[in-house]
DNA sequence: CTGAAAGCGCTTACAG
DNA sequence: CTGAAAGCGCTTACAG
């Protein structure tokens, strides 16, 4: 069953293919029986346009580029769905792509999106990613690109982002607020920005209240997973019989934690008061509950796919694309693993 | 800057169009001289082939389409990782699509799959799903199409699933042979075959060690969430008192259940044993933690694309597609939800 | 070993 | 209101 072609139709119909085209997308040029003619019959031969045909001529693909990091991951999966229902209602399709953190990976991708010519990409960064010109290739390329989460402050294109230092700020006053003394931090990679700027955000409100800043507080996770959690849970309790606190860079760590501390018979809040960062559902189910950061992933999603749309039309209408930051709100989720005030 | 075309090429080079394809492509009935010519200004003008052009040729995206009912779940997105990863390594992409369980938009994505002119279609139905039209449409499209998890057997095409029947009749004698007597099912929606399949297996468990199937114990469920849970577990508990285990068609709800439970002060799994299905990762780190049936979520992808990739190629061959339906092992995981035997 | 030509299925500027 | 023609950028059967 070959599908039917603008030719067929029009060799039916004694009429010539540019008017049956043009009596399909309803140009004012052509009579209304004519048009009518041609639809009925499209219809009942369940005429589909060749995409590739018309991506060939209109240069466009209506297909977006989306690389996250990771995909088995409660804030990337609700990020990818925010994406995805927002590009479905402005007739965008997304293929989506694992980096596994690596930059290699990451840059083969961008590299296969540009050659599919993809209308626009989305991209999460790698840990790993210290090098740009992947990035800076997409913009050379004129292929319009918007980062969000974990994004490069020096790459030149729209962002969709918290404020990470104001919501680590957020955390740690909350656990001063409490009575935590002496406050460790479990923080991402040195790269990433996200985990940069919560551990600045850590630092400031510990001086901000006259804490003394310990830097052998800080612990500088690699894969930020549940294992780690565990681990440097129990690292934390041999070096520092004193903490009070922690601060945690992700919930999946956070949790790792809080399961380690209650196998050694520790108390969460009454031992140590624990705060993760994301709000992953996991967090309202655990024992005790997860004191936490909400970060709106569907949100963060629709946001960064509305911006990417607005370069894609700016683009085809040759206006100038202006690059935004849009920085999305979070908010300070208590539940159980802090002490109350 | 205009993207480099095999025209550029060969009039810079002052050769034919049809030779620069044919060097950029290895023909044996090119000059080795030629071909080093082209290959390098290749290189350096950075040439990447029009995909455009080349899918209207060739007829072929290497674009596959997935469809599955919810993104933010951990066995679908543990499968979309499993299918993206294998489908990188052919080199080919996907576009992700999500139904909402929704038998309506499901139609209309698989029709815009279709308009598309994907190589391949995966999906796993939405729970509405009981009209296979669309379904038809795509294999009347001579569209390769594989199906995993939740299927349709009427379907003419490759599944990928596991055993419910056998996993959820595992699940339940093991609920008999640690001493419950009284064993209630929750279970998924009335169309699902999974659902159909796991009720099934849950009862001839019961008949085979000549426990008496009582109706009143299994509970029918919409949505499938941790809310769902909750209030039927609360629900279970005022209808029968004397319950002491449940299986229950999801690790989401199951975890609704448990925390349902602890809250009332029922102890599990002294009072009630527990037995989940899918094995989330959260199931690990509740308190108590979920005994399950692990639900090879990544492998289940793996497979799917596999399957899918072999249909592909056949028809690129003109040879005999045949169906195959691919069966993988699940395990149970015995956790803390279930007394010890 | 090289290249002219046809064609994939559309869209659209232009002529009538 | 209709249509001939050019062209998007490739691939490949065929001729030389």
């Amino acid at each position: 069953m070959k599908p039917v072609t603008l030719k067929q139709i029009a060799e039916t119909l004694g009429i010539s293919i540019t008017t049956v085209s043009k009596a399909l997308k309803d140009y004012p040029d052509v009579s209304k029986k004519t048009k009518a003619l041609v639809k009925d019959l499209a219809q009942t031969l369940n005429y589909k346009p060749n995409s590739f045909a018309v991506n060939l001529r209109t240069r466009e693909s209506k297909t977006i580029g989306l690389i996250v990091p990771e995909i088995v991951h409660h804030f990337f999966s609700s990020v990818i769905k925010g994406i995805i229902s927002q590009a479905e209602k402005k007739g965008y399709l997304v293929i989506i792509l694992q980096s596994n953190e690596s930059y290699t990976l990451e840059k083969k991708q961008i590299e296969l999106l540009l050659s599919k010519r993809v209308d626009g990409i989305l991209i999460s960064l790698a840990n790993e990613t210290a090098n740009y010109n992947h990035l800076n290739s997409v913009l050379a390329n004129e292929t319009p690109l918007v980062m969000f989460d974990k994004i490069a402050k020096l790459v030149n294109c729209s962002k969709v982002l918290i404020n990470d230092r104001e919501a680590a700020y957020n955390a740690t006053q909350h656990l001063i607020n409490i009575g935590c003394k002496r406050i460790a931090h479990f923080r991402g990679p040195l790269l990433p920005q996200n985990s940069i700027d919560r551990f600045l955000g850590y630092k400031k409100a510990l001086l901000d209240n006259d804490i003394a800043y310990d830097s052998t507080l800080v612990y500088i996770l690699k894969d930020m997973s549940y294992d780690e959690g565990r681990f440097y849970a129990k690292k934390l309790i041999q070096d520092h019989k004193d903490v009070d606190g922690i601060f945690i860079n992700t919930d999946l760590v956070a949790i790792g934690a809080i399961k380690e501390f209650n196998n050694l018979n520790i108390k969460v809040p009454e031992d140590i008061s624990i705060i993760g960062f994301s709000n992953w559902f996991m967090s309202s189910v655990i024992s005790p509950s997860l004191t936490t950061i909400d970060q709106p992933g569907f949100e963060i999603g629709k946001k960064a796919f509305k911006l990417l749309f607005r370069e894609i039309k700016n683009k085809k209408n040759n206006k100038k694309i202006n690059y935004k930051d849009v920085i999305l709100e979070t908010e300070l989720v208590i539940r159980e693993s802090t002490k109350t005030l």
